[in-house]
DNA sequence: TATCCAAGGTAAGTT
DNA sequence: AACTTACCTTGGATA
């Protein structure tokens, strides 16, 4: 096992590893100690978080084990895990700057306050991809119990410290598994989504990542082949997975936002309505700002 | 103990 | 293109 530390002075913005990982971003991070994001957990604590990643793509999974004390991020793992988490917790994001290209009303304030700190993920495509189209109609606390149950049932096992931890399912294994299998998971009318998106995966007809290279809002019609992706579904994945970090999703929560302040950024259409909030929270980083309000209004801030 | 409701929306069918 | 409607499941609220 090797045990490293990252010193969090060193990072631009500092981190909040909790409000990163817990604020329905990802859904591919869980708690050591088992328990789910429907149990309430105190903001600020010390708890250790998991995930896998399969170095290189290819090669033997390792598990990823991940804890804030004050002001450090202290981790274990089989391999040496700092890259990875950098890379996966958006370490070397300047959230200084970023906060400071973003405008200063007094909600983006108060967002930006409460959580200082959190960054955005950069989860990987596939497991973005479903996580998001598992998110239709449900809670944050749910769909991350939906991610684990898939790990679960159509993950490859991983021991590590004695332990044993499931990866997030390969593409062939979600197209291979069963409409009926994925129902039982309790993804409901979500299940014949995953299954045909993971097989469009498998066969090679789409891929996810093939976004990247697309300039935004043609990036966000290409992910509308997958089955069960639309707008807001394809704007988390360019979020979250892909590094839009312009692309604001438009759900429930952002869209009561716009109604209360920012009404003049309701032009009918999603694509308009996009267009209007994005360059009201700032441009560049508007999906930043939109993590931050999400977050702090689905916490109860106002 | 029963019933109802809503949760990070999307697909399919109508105007 | 814009507008309706159905859709699985389940924790929490209401009766």
């Amino acid at each position: 096992m090797q045990r490293g530390r990252i010193d969090a002075t060193t990072l631009a913005g500092g981190v909040d590893l909790q409000s990163t990982v817990e604020s329905g971003q990802s859904y591919l991070w869980a708690r050591e100690d088992g328990t789910t994001y429907e149990e309430e957990r105190a903001h600020g604590g010390d708890a250790w978080y998991w995930t896998t990643v399969r170095p290189g793509d290819r090669g033997e999974p390792a598990v990823l084990r991940v804890r804030q004390t004050d002001s450090t991020l202290e981790w274990e793992s089989r391999i040496d895990a700092e890259p990875h988490l950098r890379h996966l917790l958006r370490l070397d994001d300047d959230l200084g700057a970023i906060r400071s290209v973003t405008p200063d009303d007094r909600l983006l304030r108060e967002a930006f306050e409460a959580y200082r700190g959190m960054r955005l993920v950069r989860d990987p495509p596939l497991g973005a991809l479903v996580s998001f189209i598992c998110s239709a109609q449900m809670r944050v606390g749910r769909i991350h119990g939906m991610q684990m149950a898939l790990r679960r049932e159509f993950g490859e096992q991983v021991a590590f410290d004695g332990e044993t931890y499931h990866t997030y399912p390969t593409p062939d294994a979600l197209a291979d598994a069963t409409e009926a299998k994925l129902r039982d998971v309790g993804l409901g009318y979500r299940a014949p989504y995953v299954k045909r998106s993971a097989e469009m995966v498998a066969d090679g007809e789409a891929r996810p990542n093939e976004a990247r290279d697309l300039a935004y809002e043609d990036a966000r019609e290409s992910l509308t082949r997958f089955v069960g992706v639309g707008e807001k579904v394809a704007d988390c994945v360019l979020l979250f997975s892909l590094g839009f970090l312009e692309a604001v999703p438009l759900d429930t929560w952002i869209r009561t936002t716009i109604e209360e302040y920012y009404p003049d950024c309701e032009r009918g259409s999603y694509a308009e309505t996009s267009r209007a909030i994005r360059a009201a929270l700032g441009g560049e980083y508007a999906g930043y700002a939109q993590t931050y309000v999400f977050h702090y209004l689905r916490n109860g801030g106002e």
